[in-house]
DNA sequence: CTGAAATTTCAATAATTCTTGAAATTTCGC
DNA sequence: GCGAAATTTCAAGAATTATTGAAATTTCAG
């Protein structure tokens, strides 16, 4: 094997292992690598051929991959078969994953603290008040971050951190490409 | 049952189902959760009680916990019992769950892609070339985060974003306990 | 319209992850 | 030190989650 099929699969794998940590299946992550060392875009035959996936596997994963705005769907005219592949624009990508996972994660916690609490105020144990107590801290950093997150999703955040800064302290530490947007997957 | 230990079993139910989200086990988040709603340490036995869980599963959940800094783990003077909190600094203990997933998540992929990216360099092909670039844009972005991660570790990323307008923005939206300290968490 | 191609669904199954509990080890009060 | 109390370990089993594939549905080229 070649080191450019030895990479890819390496890459697949590391990315299935990776993906349920930002909340993606296994199957899917793997999909995404995949396409993502493919030049041309894929159709469900050639995924199922180049992942050894079902039929079906591959219609959950396109479809998970989807909702996450992580690959573009279209169609060759004249065919009606998809054909699939890899988003360009990382800052999109990005910006999905963080309000996806947000209402996913954080959302529940915000709504649900906020009914607890003054059911939490009607007690009057001492034991129910440093609960409550405890309860609004976390609402209060929920909320931090929350805001935190809201800011990024306006737009605003990156650049507000000192986009520039952060992006010179990043290549610094690794001069070779500063010449590279970053935001864009070189295609 | 009375509100506290309703509001206590929902929360305890929550937790377990968002600590996978952060990469802690249902157990321990649950564990976690349980001793948030106690006003006094518990030891192993109680927890065992008020979960319901094994012996075991209660080592297991402490240690994670521990390893996490997410409780504080003590001994009573005349006993050999073990018995346990919450940790109360919570700008710490986010710290070093920031911490601890950088290295889990973020650290391979970067080591992996600096690792890929040179035995790309070596193929000839086009299709190599376009994998290998699309590899050194996640790299870039990757470093990127990992530097944003690293000042955040460092301590000063909170007051650089402008800690002072997020927190009066996220009082804002609930001014109530505009008093309150965020980062510590109630006793 | 028709019907073959393509996609999606979902119950069954496979794979993975979590939990248990008895045995092994460690810890200290005595 | 001794030995009972406490904790930890880890293989087996339970619970959860992911994957399959055949059947149902949808989609269009003709």
């Amino acid at each position: 094997m070649n080191d450019f099929d030895s990479v890819r699969e390496s890459f697949v794998q590391l990315w299935g292992s990776m993906g349920p940590f930002w909340g993606i299946s296994p199957t899917a992550a793997r999909v995404y690598a995949w396409l993502m060392s493919r030049t041309e875009v894929a159709d469900s035959e050639e995924i199922m051929a180049g992942l050894e996936l079902s039929r079906g596997a591959v219609s959950m994963a396109c479809r998970e991959l989807r909702d996450w705005h992580l690959i573009d769907v279209g169609k060759s005219p004249g065919s009606r078969r998809s054909h699939y592949s890899p988003a360009t624009d990382l800052e999109k990508v990005v910006r999905n994953i963080v309000q996806i996972r947000k209402r996913r994660e954080w959302d529940p916690i915000l709504e649900h603290l906020r009914e607890w609490i003054p059911r939490l105020e009607e007690e009057e144990s001492p034991d129910a008040e440093i609960f409550r107590r405890r309860l609004e801290s976390l609402e209060s950093l929920v909320g931090l971050a929350d805001s935190m997150v809201e800011m990024f999703l306006k737009g605003g955040l990156l650049s507000k951190v000192g986009l520039k800064l952060l992006v010179d302290a990043s290549r610094a530490a690794n001069p070779k490409r500063s010449s590279q947007p970053i935001f864009e997957l070189a295609v």
